[in-house]
DNA sequence: ATATTAACGGCACTGGGTGCCATCGGCAAT
DNA sequence: ATTGCCGATGGCACCCAGTGCCGTTAATAT
């Protein structure tokens, strides 16, 4: 009784629609459709007045596939948000504990950043609708926070000798989030005409610099060495931080692990 | 043909309810006794499991009166999270530019704090249930960045002489809501079993150092003075910055502005 | 006493999301 | 090729949040 192929309301793909079976690939293909479908019609009518019947009408299935798909309307504009986050989470635990924390979080920051640059054209779809849609914008500073979340509970674990360490490893993960928030946001503004690799890199050097410099400064703790500091106060801040990085430097080769 | 005393399906309150009038006083009480009536609910059959018309039910209007007070059922969680927010804002756009820009933030943070303590009872239930219903805990991840933009844009303005104002705005806003956040959630957690104010003070005093340090060292770096500084490294880090903090005074009270 | 106005009640309606069941297509076992 | 299993689908009924509309009511002004 159905009729698969019959309104085509939306002229996206005229051919056959052979049902696509009912293999976990055709599955995959129906889900693509869905999510594509979805953002053509969020561009064109835009998100609120286009209804999930829509979406399925223009694809040719039923309702109720939809939601099968998708948990939510909204989740069709974030298809892809539980197995990033869920990467995240691998790459974190994956990351042995040889590496400082904070090097582990950067790269790890990087990684979801190349997430995002991976597909600038649905970034920047996402990116024109979440700025557009508050349930959208709402959503995604939610993701946002998960992610945020992940870093903060590995923080936590790395962080576990220092009496303050909850305290820190919020703060670090709020910090690295904020700075790739900030770098993706202005990479996204400008219709993506930079290399936002490289200033995420750069961007996270001078603001973690803190870090680094109070954890190494307290993992030589048990040493009681001296450190003499002279420096004017006209040098530049980055200056005194790659100076500062440097005597660390010398001491951990001199001295301890 | 409207029964309001009839059904009282919920025996919060046993008496006359003479509608409340029509005057603007009566429509806050009206909005209080919902709130009110929606945690009962809440608390006793959950939150997804109460419907609007519960709520109304219990105190004994319309369903569409809800609404009129409410723009969702979620609200009725967060009933005065808007002015809360607005008046964050006049707090930072009162405060002048003769104060510090991290001192105006934490002070701010701190009013943002005494808010959640100033009614301990109210700030638990919410917690309670901004813990177990996902939508919720999503509502509160917004609400708490609607402070952190706020801060962000007070910060970014009095940063605004600085190259890197956006980034350091963001990152100092990120960094002060996260500690905010920290102390709050362990004082929910303990049931309001500590002076939660002097631990943000402590919290924010320790985080936030670096941040001054830097702003102190940047905003005298027209005068070419020289700094020396001489630690043990088994100095605790804290005992560092009030130091440094001292010669910064000092250097103040000798030399500008 | 009457007009005004702000709030309320009720009703119908939209639309997201779910539970249920019949059905169909692929796939393996026989 | 036949049979049976199973995952994916379609469609239906249903719940509930949220909105538009309109008539009504009560406090207030004149």
């Amino acid at each position: 009784m159905a009729c698969y192929i019959s309104g085509m309301s939306e002229g996206n793909s005229g051919e056959s629609k052979p049902r696509a079976g009912r293999t976990a690939d055709g599955r995959r293909q129906l889900r693509g459709a869905l999510a594509v479908a979805a953002l053509d019609l969020f561009a064109a009518k835009g998100y609120e007045s286009t209804t999930v019947e829509d979406i399925v009408a223009a694809v040719g299935v039923g309702r109720r596939t939809f939601f099968r798909h998708f948990r939510s309307k909204e989740e069709v504009v974030f298809p892809d948000h539980e197995e990033r986050l869920a990467g995240v989470v691998r790459e974190l635990d994956d990351a042995g504990d040889s590496e400082p924390p904070m090097t582990v979080v950067c790269r790890t920051a990087e990684t979801v950043l190349d997430m995002y640059l991976a597909d600038p054209e649905v970034s920047l779809k996402r990116f024109e609708l979440t700025r557009q849609v508050p349930s959208l914008r709402d959503r995604e500073i939610v993701s946002i926070d998960g992610y945020q979340r992940v870093f903060a509970r590995y923080l936590r674990r790395r962080f576990s000798e220092r009496a303050d360490a909850k305290l820190r490893a919020a703060v670090t993960a709020a910090t690295v989030v904020a700075t790739h928030n900030h770098v993706l946001r202005r990479w996204l503004k400008s219709g993506g005409g930079f290399d936002a690799r490289a200033a995420l890199r750069e961007a996270l050097h001078g603001v973690t610099a803190d870090d680094t410099r109070v954890s190494a400064a307290e993992s030589t703790a048990d040493t009681d060495e001296v450190v003499v500091g002279v420096v004017r106060t006209s040098t530049s801040v980055h200056a005194v931080r790659d100076r500062i990085e440097g005597v660390l430097r010398e001491m951990g080769g001199n001295d301890s692990d």
